[in-house]
DNA sequence: CCAGACGTTGTT
DNA sequence: GTCTGG
DNA sequence: CCAGACGTTGTT
DNA sequence: GTCTGG
């Protein structure tokens, strides 16, 4: 956790660990009060039922303040905190797809920048989040073209107490040359790994 | 006007 | 809830 | 991992 | 029930 430690306390003992988390899953999300279980997916308050019929794991940067399932999140500067040891990209033709697993050089968290949402009806509620994506930018272009707004430390803070009005000045600051990137065991998603050895290398000098 | 969408990425 | 498409 | 599809012929 | 897609 290094320096993490204090925005990424209280961790929500009912979120799920693993390796290649997906959409729909419950992930640990920070607000600026508490970290919460969240489903990874935002529901938006006016949504009939718990979860969506189009996919909202993800919100794209240049468009999230207008559209009508992250308004709300927005205009409400629910801004949170997604943190994890890195995430995957898959490159090559379908079939035959390489992982490669990013993450900061040193052992630290990566933090993504989230909104957060409520949605309640009758009996049940629901914590939902999404992450924020953006134009891949520096080494990260060659692997894909988005990429999550990942945060340094004070970045972070910033996004959870000062919320949505710093937002374009976090795209502006950017700063990937912290991270790497290596090719993984394209078994990366069985549930069956310990996952230990899925943060290392496949192969020394095989790095893109 | 009413019905239907409301979103993103592109692997396993 | 609010916008878009027919 | 979970949610959603799972199918074919050929009109409006 | 089992496979596929995200």
């Amino acid at each position: 956790m290094g320096q993490w430690s204090d925005l990424l306390e209280d961790w929500p003992e009912d979120a799920e660990l693993g390796y290649n988390i997906a959409p729909t899953q419950m992930i640990p999300a920070f607000t600026a009060e508490h970290g919460l279980a969240m489903r990874w997916g935002i529901v938006p308050p006016w949504s009939k039922e718990p979860s969506t019929k189009y996919a909202t794991f993800n919100a794209r940067s240049e468009s999230v303040a207008d559209k009508p399932a992250f308004r709300h999140a927005w205009n409400k500067s629910q801004t949170c905190l997604i943190p994890a040891v890195g995430y995957y990209e898959w490159q090559g033709t379908k079939g035959n797809k390489q992982p490669f697993f990013i993450r900061p050089e040193n052992e630290e968290p990566l933090v993504m920048a989230g909104l957060w949402e409520y949605w309640r009806q009758n009996e049940q509620s629901l914590y939902s989040c999404t992450i924020i994506t953006q134009a891949s930018s520096g080494k990260l272009e060659d692997l894909h073209s988005r990429m999550p707004l990942i945060l340094e430390f004070d970045q972070a803070e910033q996004w959870l107490n000062d919320g949505v009005s710093i937002f374009e000045q976090l795209l502006t600051n950017q700063n990937i040359e912290r991270l790497k990137f290596y090719p993984v065991d394209k078994d990366v998603n069985r549930s069956t790994h310990e996952g230990e050895h899925l943060i290392e290398p496949l192969a020394a000098g095989e790095s893109a």
